[in-house]
DNA sequence: TTAAATATATACCGATCGGTACATATTTGC
DNA sequence: GCAAATATGTACCGATCGGTATATATTTAA
């Protein structure tokens, strides 16, 4: 152990209440008063931990996406021999109960902070983060497409890109109308209608 | 003609201005200094003309939904002996110029904006505001997909009303997208895939 | 016991926020 | 010409912004 008083308050507990104001106001919408008002601790206490606002608020970011995305990634690999719509199906149910649930925020904080991206309102550095993740994820559901179509299961002509694309216009849609109240079921009809689309074989 | 100095700049012209403004930085990432700035006049001339900053935003909404969201949803009912899939189509490509045009900022100033509503971020007038607009919206849609489907060419199975809903979120995710760079050549495919879901006849 | 190291609390920094008071410049009707 | 009405430019308001200096409290190692 090393010298020095402790710390009073737990900081992953910190950096997870930090990202859930975030989540809730937005980058440009929450005031460093807002994050030390929330988590109970002093301003020196916040910039020791964790650095400036941008450092944060990138840190905050990044907990977001492997803690609440990452894992439903999962689902699009697993049972791998279930069929692809089933497994998308399931990826993105989870993607809803991550945006619609009691206990955070409604909507997708990388959502929201794409719609902040790429103006004054949002650091540059931050903006090259989101386009990064945006990139990740989409080649990543490409993947799992590509090798369902080399399977067979799906049209030879469908380009994998494409789908990708068009699934996750959806989901982002989705986290949009969350916020305006749509219930679970209303956005689980959307999913079905979504992935009726698929040209499966 | 009334007694009184006149104006020195174009009012319809500065409020063209102002939402361009909060298109680009949102409403929390706009300052009032910024709108001057931008419309090359003096404060108490800006309010004077429109009111504090909440009730600038509002009139410029307005703006942007008349002026720029309205027109294209013509393109629904017109031509009424066109297939719905085309007419919809139609009425995406629509949007996809409004988000990607090289004149005004990436993305969808309603979009933006329902992301930064129910928070602090932005007044709650305005939060409800949005929500009236998108039901609007919505209503208009679903019309037109029942009218299409009382004329037998929908499947009966499908509820107007989850159509709508349906591609409304891939139009949002749209906006999402765009904001990442993506081409129009790809928003476009992306409509297509979307449209193909549909259960027309 | 003491020095080094770390965290906390208070109090503050200059800059910017949304918004306005006030004096001045124009314009119209009389 | 003159009073009423409206717009402009400057200069400012208190509040809040992101961020920090400084003093104090607590901890470990020696």
């Amino acid at each position: 152990m090393s010298a020095g008083r402790r710390r009073t308050f737990d900081k992953s507990e910190a950096l997870d209440m930090a990202m859930r104001v975030f989540w809730e106001n937005g980058y440009s919408g929450t005031s460093m008063s807002d994050l030390t008002e929330a988590l109970g601790i002093n301003k020196p206490s916040l910039y020791a931990a964790f650095g400036n606002k941008e450092q944060l608020f990138e840190t905050a970011l990044n907990h977001y996406m492997s803690h609440y995305g990452a894992p439903i990634f999962e689902r699009l690999k697993e049972p791998a021999d279930a069929p692809l719509s089933e497994r998308i199906r399931s990826y993105m149910l989870g993607i809803i109960d991550v945006i619609n649930n009691r206990q955070s925020p409604k909507g997708c904080l990388f959502v929201k902070s794409c719609c902040e991206a790429g103006s004054t309102a949002i650091p540059d550095d931050i903006s090259l983060s989101l386009q990064a993740m945006r990139q990740a994820n989409e080649r990543l559901l490409t993947k799992v497409v590509e090798s369902e179509q080399k399977r067979g299961c799906l049209s030879e002509t469908a380009k994998p890109k494409d789908i990708a694309e068009y699934l996750l216009s959806v989901l982002y849609g989705l986290t949009v109308q969350v916020k305006q109240g749509k219930s679970r079921k209303e956005l689980v009809r959307i999913v079905d209608i979504a992935i009726n689309a698929l040209p499966v074989k």
